[in-house]
DNA sequence: CGGCAAGTTGAGCCAGGTCAACTCCGGTGG
DNA sequence: CCACCGGAGTTGACCTGGCTCAACTTGCCG
């Protein structure tokens, strides 16, 4: 149901809107004219963050393109990033008083469009379509967090970032080159939203790339040459990951 | 909002109807018994699960009593739990086949009532209390496990273990005994949480007795004794998980 | 083309994993 | 009621994956 820019609304300029399984796309026109009066659109630099007064007036973000974060400090400076958010999901904050969860920070040029809550909660109440998207994707989010912490509670590090490769992959949309992965964020971060050091991150990359499984075409930008066996490592078959001297020396004899 | 057991359902005699907060005790009679009747009230015995058949046709759980966890299995054997879920929390597995994201299973006795997808839809359209009350749930989930994951990713076994007490704390109703908390799962059950090893638990549990932070009065209660260094020790606080044997030694110098 | 942040590489070390032996506890049957 | 049994938890000794720190290289932006 994509559909055409009728509308004299910002959103008619907005990438979101094109995206039929977007909730901006499935909105009526009234809707559409009434949540973009009320909602206030915002691009945000690498490292900008909102404000707990922002969030309070505003708890209902859009990501409509970038990667968000939920970012988590500990009392002696250590971070971690609890998730991450990229176009299309909603970020709920409305009941974010109850404790001090982290503060949403962008990890890259990031454009958002904070909705209104009023408009946001009345569309929700109304349009059936619109509920269910957002509530898929909240669904969504959920299972996300969860896997991710399952990830982090028994992998190890080569695990874990066969894991991310793949986590990537599946969120961004479907693109030429099977094996092509972006990765949409820095070293550091990436470190940080693996529990890891980014020195350990660069040696998990490094051992990958010398047993032939990725190829890596830039700092963002990897190729999977051999999608099993990354996806074997990413589900903790050890033998997968542990072979690699041994399958070189097989070969280097033969 | 708490209300007498006026009605001829079984729901009169769940425990969770008498919860202001809960999602029954807000509904209306019609759709109580509508919900009633299209619903099953199930007992599980700790390590029972829903088969994948069971799930389909009835993906969604609300928790009566006992503990329910999310668990994921990797190749060769580890487990991990993902999230755990108590009295309350309505488990919705409607997205669920989109990847095999670990099974549902029950980490104590535990009371659950399955849902029917079709009633609990058409309440969620129409009844707006009861349509905030699943959603601020799984928001929490949400948040839940982020929180859960960024304290595996950066903490330390100590860390975590005090972050867990006080998980605990906060998740069950407010008691007569201000540090009294109840560890509801086993201690394997715990380490696969908090994705560290049963013996690891174990040693850290000892740790903080032995500096008087904590007192088990069995396997499955504890008594916070200093709720204020627990918590620090929960945030990361450096100087209140190192400084055991320090302060002793300035105590029995003086 | 220079300067600085980001990423990589190497060497050494330690928190927590692993393995094995032991103890505790709750349930069961004689 | 007690003896027994098996699963759950604990303790100790050892080992290793990934952290730390420091030096180096690369890539990016003006």
């Amino acid at each position: 149901m994509s559909r055409q820019p009728t509308l004299k609304t910002k959103c008619a300029k907005c990438a979101m809107f094109f995206e039929s399984s977007g909730f901006c796309a499935n909105l009526t026109e009234t809707e559409l004219v009434d949540l973009s009066n009320q909602s206030r659109t915002m691009d945000l630099k690498r490292g900008e963050t909102f404000s707990e007064d922002q969030l309070r007036s505003w708890p209902i973000i859009a990501i409509t393109s970038g990667v968000f974060s939920i970012q988590h400090l500990l009392e002696d400076g250590r971070k971690s990033i609890a998730a991450l958010f990229m176009r299309g999901d909603i970020i709920d904050m409305r009941s974010f008083s109850r404790r001090n969860r982290g503060q949403l920070i962008a990890l890259s040029k990031t454009e958002v469009c904070r909705l209104s809550p009023a408009v946001f909660e009345n569309i929700v109440a109304t349009n059936p379509n619109a509920r269910h998207i957002v509530w898929d994707n909240l669904r969504d989010q959920s299972f996300r967090a969860q896997d991710h912490a399952a990830d982090l509670s028994k992998k190890q590090a080569l695990e874990k970032l066969a894991s991310f490769i793949f986590e990537c992959k599946s969120r961004q949309q479907v693109n030429l080159t099977p094996g092509a992965v972006s990765i949409p964020i820095r070293r550091v971060d990436l470190a940080e939203y693996l529990g890891m050091q980014p020195e350990t991150i660069s040696r998990c990359f490094k051992d990958l790339e010398d047993r032939g499984i990725v190829e890596m075409k830039s700092l963002r930008a990897v190729n999977i040459k051999n999608i099993p066996v990354l996806r074997r490592i990413a589900n903790g078959d050890k033998s997968a990951s542990v072979a690699k001297t041994h399958s070189i020396r097989i070969l280097s004899v033969a």
